[in-house]
RNA sequence: GUGGCUAUAGCUCAGUAGGCAGAGCACCAGAUUGUGGAUCUGGGUGUCGCGGGUUCAAGUCCCGCUAGCCACCCCA
């Protein structure tokens, strides 16, 4: 019979092996720790929400429209595989009654995200996060221990030599205006900018700040800057903001073309970068008010920060500079049974898992083989089993480290590799 | 969604001018009358990504598809 085609894994998408596998309980342990230090519980939330959650607040942005994995179901209902945490924790804080208790809610969260855009390196269409959020309060001080917690859990992984980028992108009161006047600066330039930079112009304005295009380069640096056109309340905030860090002395640059494309955010717009590279596509995670978001998904208005970071990178970064995990033997023991004595070993083996993890070697190979199989293992002891033994209840123990090497009664296997 | 590069053994890859499918590692066996690591010897395990086309002949040339990598767009 001809062989089919073997069905290989979906585009965009990985298995994270055994071996990698301690470098990702080492990033999310850190991340428990420092999280529950802080005060912050977690919280799981579905994979799978109604697409219109997610669409709400960004309904006609290009990411929205192009990247969000949406599908119908079986039922007819428009569902979405989550892009990023925020809109499902905040769902939950409303839905599930946590904005009944203490405020603000701190919550925390890792888990798969899922975009739908062409994979390259480091980005994959299911990715995992870190997700850190407080909800429920307007204070400045939030903002800044949200950027501490994230700064500490980065450094825990090894990844502390960083450079901290700040900014304010106002609020729904003094935004607009601002706006405005960027479009103002911009308008005369227009057909000196970039094609994707004219299209901004009217649509996302913001957004020409961040161009990476050389063509809107040089004029950026006399763009109107919105620090320079807070309102009150924004201005007093972003002072707070730089106050608390410098007294907690959290060093940061300030970028003012920091921005973010979505309405809902507000105020205060951070991201993370290994000191060394300063390409966007290097950052290790980032975060900032979104006191709009709330309101967006039909909440009342609700004040809330976070901070979200990109697993994937973070420990592929934790690997290249060489974070030392330990990487355990699959099993302490391997009981190598002589010949025909599956029944034996699989009861000696019963025997030797009441103190050492212990597997078996039920291949038919030579002894020889089957030695070498236990030493690319790592087992620290081999339960040699031969009829002769077997038939007396007894086996060969060896320590592979120092090659000794004597037969013992099963019943003294515990004792002995305890 | 756009562009460039790539796809050959389990893995990493070589394969000339179109002419019998190769190497290293891994794996298996033996040297060792059944006891690991080191050494030596032997063994190729294959739908040359998939589907068409050109040709006496295609891993090699052409087209399409799929996937991977890289960059762009974007990064909520």
């Amino acid at each position: 019979m001809p062989r089919s085609e073997p069905i290989k894994a979906v585009r965009g998408v990985r298995d994270i092996l055994p071996a990698e596998l301690p470098l990702w309980h080492a990033a999310e342990l850190a991340a428990t720790a420092v999280a529950r230090r802080f005060g912050y519980e977690e919280i799981v939330t579905p994979i799978l929400e109604h697409a219109e959650l997610i669409e709400r607040a960004g309904e006609n942005t290009d990411a929205f429209a192009k990247e969000l994995y949406r599908f119908d179901d079986r039922g007819g209902r428009a569902l979405a595989l989550r892009p990023e945490a925020t809109a499902g924790v905040v769902r939950a804080y409303f839905e599930r009654g946590l904005n009944q208790g203490p405020q603000p809610a701190r919550l925390y969260l890792t888990g798969p995200m899922f975009r739908y855009d062409r994979p390259q390196k480091g980005r994959y269409r299911q990715f995992y996060q870190l997700d850190v959020e407080a909800i429920g309060s307007a204070a400045a001080a939030l903002d800044v221990e949200v950027i501490e917690l994230a700064r500490d859990w980065l450094r825990e992984v090894g990844l502390g030599d960083l450079r901290l980028e700040l900014n304010t992108i106002g609020d729904s009161k003094c935004r607009p205006a601002y706006l405005e006047r960027l479009r103002d600066y911009y308008r005369p330039l227009k057909e000196k900018l970039s094609p994707d930079s004219q299209q901004r112009l009217e649509r996302n304005p913001l957004r020409l700040l961040d161009s990476k295009s050389e063509q809107d380069a040089p004029f950026k640096s006399s763009a109107p800057q919105i620090t320079d056109h807070l309102c009150d309340e924004c201005a007093a905030h972003w002072e707070l903001v730089r106050r608390l860090l410098d007294s907690a002395e959290i060093e940061y640059t300030l970028n003012p073309y920091l921005v973010r494309g979505l309405d809902y955010y507000t105020r205060t717009v951070f991201e993370f970068f290994p000191s060394g590279a300063a390409g966007q596509q290097d950052a290790l995670g980032g975060g900032g008010r979104y006191d709009g978001l709330a309101e967006a998904e039909g909440w009342p208005p609700t004040a809330a920060v976070g901070f979200a970071s990109g697993l994937d990178r973070v420990t592929e970064l934790m690997a290249a500079t060489g974070v030392d995990v330990i990487a355990r033997p699959p099993a302490d023991v391997l009981v190598v049974p002589d010949g025909d004595l599956v029944v034996a070993a699989a009861e000696v083996a019963r025997i030797c898992r009441a103190v050492r993890s212990t597997a078996v070697d039920y291949e038919s190979k030579s002894l020889a083989a089957k030695m070498r199989a236990a030493n690319k293992l790592g087992a620290k002891w081999v339960v040699l089993l031969t009829p002769d033994a077997a038939s007396r209840r007894s086996a060969q123990l060896r320590d592979m480290t120092s090659g000794e090497q004597e037969e013992l009664e099963w019943v003294e296997l515990p004792t002995r590799l305890a």
